[in-house]
Formats: structure tokens, C-alpha cells, sequence
DNA sequence: AAAAAGCAAAATCTCGAGAAAAAACAGGCA
DNA sequence: TGCCTGTTTTTTCTCGAGATTTTGCTTTTT
């Protein structure tokens, strides 16, 4: 997320306006390595994305290096950049975390949410069934529901009072997304919105257990579609080991 | 940590060799924000910075980046870099995360540990026993006894297979190691090793319950000292305020 | 007085070119 | 063929100077 939000929005879901040609290079690099324009494992040639970008070297290495800070691109001194590999092992581990993360700052929403709270949920799952009931394949609209799926985990856990926590979620919650986009459509089995309703009642009703059980059936399922999913790419392993053409790590 | 060491090192204890002027700056600055060098909530000048630390402009803005990422620095576009900010919530809400944290990476340790992982944990309080034995107040033998103490605590998780639980605890401990620096000789009373050895006492017996205990308490602890510390300064607000001499950050 | 507007100084942000390092390639040797 | 070695090419890393923005101070207005 960009520096100046890193505390304020949990997911930065919201307006990231760029206020620089780094933060802007930033958030157009993110995007194109969430979308999975940049495949994993793949390097990042200053030289070459610099123009691609339309900024110099020294401003693209600074965006590169704020990317580092998301896990979203790895580095190694005087050998460059690479998008960072994925793995059913990754995913495995960021699940489990997210599971202990989210599930406690539900708790404490839950124990401590003010009715500001219950109303801020209310409309973001309100915002979410909206698009979860004309569901269609296309791009947009999968899109539109990646956002608002996103607000509404993040209105979730809104009334957790600790930064931290949120922060800490809002890394894990990032990644856990570009897993998502590369399994696209293989979840349409699934009846994702059931999840959501059960998650939702059950914090309405200020269910500590029922709700964080939801929450981790909801996490837990996904990691196991995204297991299932045919489209997964291959698992490069995380630091590329020196090979004559390394654009794609091998294995 | 270093950008390749992100998810080796658990609490980055050990060899960070710096390949390039960049890791070498921010190795530098990281050093002298946690001893309190540079003071929370003060601004890092990147004109001034430059000659201290010997590098050009952009050399060290890319450092200033890397710092953003351990949540040391924070900056904002346009308007430059910043110390963080301490305050007692701040240290209240890493010391509860925390406990959250590592008590569950202990806990996979201890459930998963084999008999290198005692080893290793073996020797790393032996180490940290030595030195807590004939404890004096320099600051020589502080530092000596800090790498110690972070290297019994990293030995502690060793044992747990999961990157990301313990990167995350990586990013909290080196926070609190730096409320600790500011609070130096305030828990003379205490016995530290005391705590130490009912931790390790615990864990090595694979007494999951009792060990997570006694990290809990130990941690605590600590913000409990801190809290009482005389020395801790006065708390800066964490987003910089637009004021005429923003220095140091108003209240 | 307090607030707004205008001006000067300082700092940030940005880029392109040169030095240093790593990777790719080719040739020689067992 | 396989492996080591020296050369060429590519890429990263680094710096200094110029454009833009912010900041601090002074003056003017209500």
C-alpha cells in the first residue's frame, strides 16, 4: 500500500490517489503484478519497464523497492528485481495466518464494534450481494466483486482497534489476491455468497464463535478451490538460483 | 530486513552483508533510528542525509524506501520522510500482536521440534545465560546481550515451518526492540532471566501451555517495564501534522 | 488582532549518463 | 561431451543537476 496509508486504510481499499511519479509507477506496476501481467518468477528489468512505464530508472527502482515491502516483488542486491513466486505451500501459509490474524480482529470487532460499525457492515455486504446476484464471467465484473469483497472483510474487521493487526492483515489479505486472480472462474461451483451471509448474520448477532468459525470455513474453502484450480501456474521456487536464462526460475 | 532476506531470517539476526551502497545506507539508518539517533517523529532530510551517510540523492531515498517497509520511517508524497512516531498505544498494540504471534509459533514448534531445534535452542540460552550472568550497565555488553537475547528468542520459533508467521514477528520484534533501546537500564530490577529460564525450561519439556505462559508473561512484561520507564519520550502523533516547524511533531 | 494573499527559500522529486557488476557467450582443454 | 577460462554484452547501481512542490515569512485586508 502506498507509505502515507500504510496505517490509516486496512486493506487500502480506498482512494489511493499518487501524489508522485514513483507512487504512481507503484500502484501501476501493482496492479499489472495482481492481474498477472508480470507472471511470477519473472524478472523485472529496470531498463526495460522504465520506458514501459514512462519514468526514469532511478524513480522505477523506487517503486520496485516499495513493491519489496508488500512481498509483491523480491530483490537481491546488484542481481535486480523478480515478481515474487507462488506455491500451494505459500498459499497454504498465507491462509493459515490469515485464519489466526482475521479471526482475532473479528473477535474483537465483535466484542467492541459500535452500532457505526454494525452500519458500515450492513451496507458493505449490502454493496456485495448486490454484485454477487448478477454474477456473469465478465472481467468488470469480477472486478467489481474483488472490491467490494474486499470492503466488506474489511468493514469486518473495522472496529478492531489495533493498527497492527490491521496492517499486518491488510499484507496477508493483498497476497491471498493475486492467488485469487489466478484462479479466475474456477469457483463458480462454489456458493461463495452463502459463506458471506453466514459470516454476516453471525456478527450481526455479535456471535464471537459462530462468526470467526464462518470466517474460517469462508478462508479455509478458498484456499481449497485455489488448490483444485487447473489454471494454477507452476510452482517457480522463491530465490532464483543463477541459470543461464532466468526469466522464468526453473523447476 | 534486507529485501532478500525477507523470509530466511526470521528476526534478520544475523549476517546482512550489504552487496550495495543502498543496503549499506539502509543498514546504516536503520542502525541509528533504533539506537535513537535520529529521534521519533523527526524529519529525515534527504539533502542533509545525503553527505552523513555518503551517498547521492537517490541512493538514499531508495534506503529511506526500504525503511518504510519495517515501518520505521513514514513518509508521504511530496512532503518527504519522517522517524515514526512512538507512543504507549503504539507499544501496547505490538506487544498484544506480539504475544499473538510468536506464543503460536511456539507452539508449532514446540509440537513439530526435533532434536535440532532443541540443539539449537540449547545453545542460543546458553549464550544468553553468559551474558545475563555478569550484567553490567554498558553499553558494549547491552548490545552484546540484545543479539543474544534475539537470537534466543528467534531459536525459540525456530522450529516453525511457516515463513510468514515468522516474517511478521520479525517486522514486530525489531519495533519493540526499539521502545526497548529507549527504555535502557529502566528494568535493572527485574530478573530477565528468570523469565528466560521458565520459558526455555517449559519448551524444552514440550509443555506447550506452560511455555506459551511464560513467553506471554515474559512479553508482557516488558511492556509493563517500558510503561514505568522514566526515559520514554513524550509521544508524537503519527501522521506529521502540517505545522510551521514540523521538526518535532506538535503535542 | 486574525486571516488571507503573495513572495522567497528550501526541499523534494525526477531524469539521463557514466561506473561497476553480473550474465551470456565462445574457445580451449581433458 | 563436459568443464573451466577469458571476453563481450547486458543490466544494475550510482551520482549530480534541473524542474516542481512545499514551506516559511512578510505584507495586506477584514
Amino acid at each position: 500500500m502506498l507509505p502515507s496509508q500504510k496505517f490509516t486504510a486496512a486493506f487500502s481499499a480506498a482512494e489511493e490517489t499518487p501524489r508522485t511519479l514513483v507512487e504512481n509507477a507503484y500502484l501501476a506496476l501493482r496492479q499489472d503484478i495482481i492481474e498477472g501481467k508480470h507472471l511470477p518468477g519473472t524478472r523485472l528489468r529496470v531498463e526495460h519497464l522504465k520506458d514501459d512505464y514512462g519514468v526514469g530508472a532511478g524513480t522505477l527502482r523506487e517503486a520496485l523497492s516499495l513493491l519489496v515491502s508488500d512481498a509483491l516483488v523480491y530483490s537481491e542486491g546488484q542481481r535486480g528485481f523478480w515478481v515474487s513466486s507462488i506455491s500451494p505451500e505459500d498459499l497454504e501459509d498465507i491462509t493459515r495466518n490469515r485464519i489466526l490474524l482475521e479471526t482475532e480482529a473479528l473477535r474483537i470487532s465483535i466484542r467492541t464494534g459500535t452500532d457505526e460499525w454494525e452500519a458500515g457492515l450492513m451496507a458493505a455486504f449490502h454493496r456485495l450481494t448486490k454484485v454477487e446476484e448478477k454474477l456473469n464471467n465478465s472481467a468488470q465484473q469480477f472486478r467489481e466483486w474483488e472490491e467490494r469483497n474486499r470492503g466488506f472483510h474489511e468493514a469486518l474487521i473495522a472496529a478492531c482497534d489495533s493498527r497492527w493487526l490491521r496492517y499486518l492483515i491488510g499484507i496477508l489479505y493483498r497476497q491471498s489476491e493475486r492467488y485469487r486472480r489466478f484462479a479466475l472462474g474456477s469457483d463458480s461451483k462454489r456458493n461463495v455468497h452463502a459463506e458471506h451471509q453466514e459470516i454476516y448474520d453471525a456478527a450481526m448477532s455479535r456471535d464471537e464463535k459462530r462468526a470467526c468459525a464462518a470466517l474460517e470455513l469462508h478462508i479455509s474453502t478458498t484456499l481449497f478451490v485455489l488448490r483444485e484450480a487447473p489454471s494454477s501456474p507452476s510452482p517457480p521456487t522463491q530465490p532464483p538460483r543463477r541459470s543461464k536464462r532466468d526469466d522464468l526460475p526453473p523447476k
